[in-house]
DNA sequence: TATGAATGAGAATTCATTCAT
DNA sequence: GATGAATGAATTCTCATTCAT
């Protein structure tokens, strides 16, 4: 059973990620002061320190819930579909995240900029359903003689293309729109697998 | 005739810029203050403010700087040699860039994390020789039907893909060193034009 | 009952406003620093701002105060004194006002110098005893036809003339010392009511 | 003959007073920099000095010819006119001021709480016409045996009052606008003179 | 006279962090 | 655990004044 002494630390826990996640988003991080974070969330000064180091130490954590989270959402979807070829099937899953980041261009913004491959390697160790895009990938390859380290970097050389291409398209409109730039960037994929 | 005050203030104007360019990339830009720069230059702090509006000010103009001058010596090195293909002089000039960058990691850090499509707009108006990487991908698709329009998203797909694949792997070793990527990115991109 | 910390923060607070008062009377709000009055008031300089959003704030506060005081202590005085006539009423209230500044010069010149009717009309509101100003001068006028807002102007008007007066003659002896001005000001006044 | 040095000496003094004027007025004088001045002027920083020691000098030279003109005005406006009584003449003469600055309220703000007595005095003695208030005040008084000095005082009262009230409801409607509180304030002159 | 680049002291303000309650 | 007043170093930025040209 959770006390209710526990229950309260967590509240206090998440309405700092809450309110750090929001002013993160809409002043910046530089911009942001943990005076602002604790007011916004309701608690006194003293008690983020409680529960983050710094700044640094719960923008980490933050990026790293919600990029895990998104990926999670993305794998999850994918699988319920059936798909007549990996290709689409991987398109799919991209395509999914893109549209996501769409509808939340802040959070794009925020995690682009600030998401590690440090990071995002613990997220890989900690959370099961990370694999699965790797899984995914691997068996999309399991009929060539590819080895395994050429399938994972290649894995990582369409992610960074997708990323890299839709922060700018998305954030910037450079070289067009998201929407534009969509069917070249499928294209490219497509040649790539 | 060029005055001694006018050479004297290009003397300020650049001691700024080579002191704020040392301690960007040796300390980082947040942990910059103004007062490092202008003690490192050896001028008066109300110097800096005479040349720039803060410390962003700096940055963008240093950035913009850095990056032209790389690509524009990418540039000349290329045009100096005689290629077989245009596959082949394009994996030229990116591979300069990626061996100057593998020398100069720290600038890299620097160029990559602060380097905005909108300071790149600025450089591709005012410096001649950036329109000449256009120039030579679009002479390699002179033949094709595909409109320019494409010519020159895939030319940033590219250039994004070579970006951050390169950022990645120089900087964080991620998912491999840059030598052990670079074969898999020349691939990738030959599979692309 | 008050906490410990709650008399401690009255004590810095009121620290920092003896502290601006001294300051502001004797070097001019000009010359003083924010830095000057927290070390006057011996507190840290981001106490300061924990109290006051800037000099200009504890100014305000300070004129608010000390104005509201001495009106305060005329009324209170007047009050426990019996009068022929509201002629003499009136005129004993605002000679006590005078003397006070003729013993107070520096305080006369900060406050008449900054004493905003804005200001002035908060602490109509906020304190009560101000209005027995109004109430005084309202008998004074009971007998007669006048429109209580005609009787509300001439007040002003009379106060703008004894305050206008008494400044320049206190401050500049312009165009003669108080005392000298004295009597012409009270058989102008006579005039006027 | 004025030469053209003289001349351009002229112009650079002249719109370094319009400058200055244009600022205080509209952005206030603590906020008005040198730099202002001299960049708004379209005159090097140094010229400032060669004509000014500093802000309070050239502010106080406006502030003196400023007001000599607006009084000089009013005092020329007001021979042309013929009065039936010295009453009549005095009002009409406050009234043409007043009047001057309803429609200028912020050349009324610049000069009202900068203009000292000692700068007054000095143009009593620079500027002729200024003399000719006091005339006009004395011909009124002249078939009384009041001593000349009490006349002098009487002016002062007079003109402590018009301004102090002209001041408070043309800048901040208190107690009530300029066009209500006229009558009253007229009112009050007459029973004093 | 006129210029305007350079100065650097100093003013305002912020903010992470501590610690007594 | 939670609080929030207090700290003061650090940072940004301003601006009057000088002086070589």
């Amino acid at each position: 059973m959770v006390s209710k002494v526990e229950r309260n630390k967590r509240e206090k826990e998440n309405s700092l990620y809450a309110a750090a996640y929001e002013l993160f988003i809409n002043k910046g991080i530089n911009e942001t002061a943990i005076n602002d974070i604790v007011k916004k969330a309701g608690v006194a000064k003293g008690t983020f320190y409680l529960y983050f180091k710094d700044k640094y130490d719960i923008l980490d954590k933050l990026i790293l819930d919600k990029s895990s989270q998104i990926l999670n959402e993305a794998i999850v979807e994918t699988r319920l579909k059936v798909f007549q070829s990996f290709e689409e099937e991987l398109l799919y899953f991209i395509d999914y995240i893109i549209e996501y980041f769409k509808e939340n261009k802040l959070m794009l913004k925020l995690i682009y900029k600030n998401l590690s491959w440090g990071i995002f390697k613990k997220a890989y160790r900690d959370y099961d359903e990370i694999h699965e895009i790797y899984n995914m990938f691997e068996r999309g390859y399991e009929d060539t003689s590819l080895p395994r380290e050429d399938i994972e970097k290649t894995l990582f050389i369409i992610l960074e293309l997708a990323g890299s291409v839709s922060y700018s398209s998305i954030i910037l409109n450079e070289p067009d729109n998201i929407d534009e730039m969509k069917p070249i960037l499928f294209d490219t994929i497509k040649k790539i697998i």
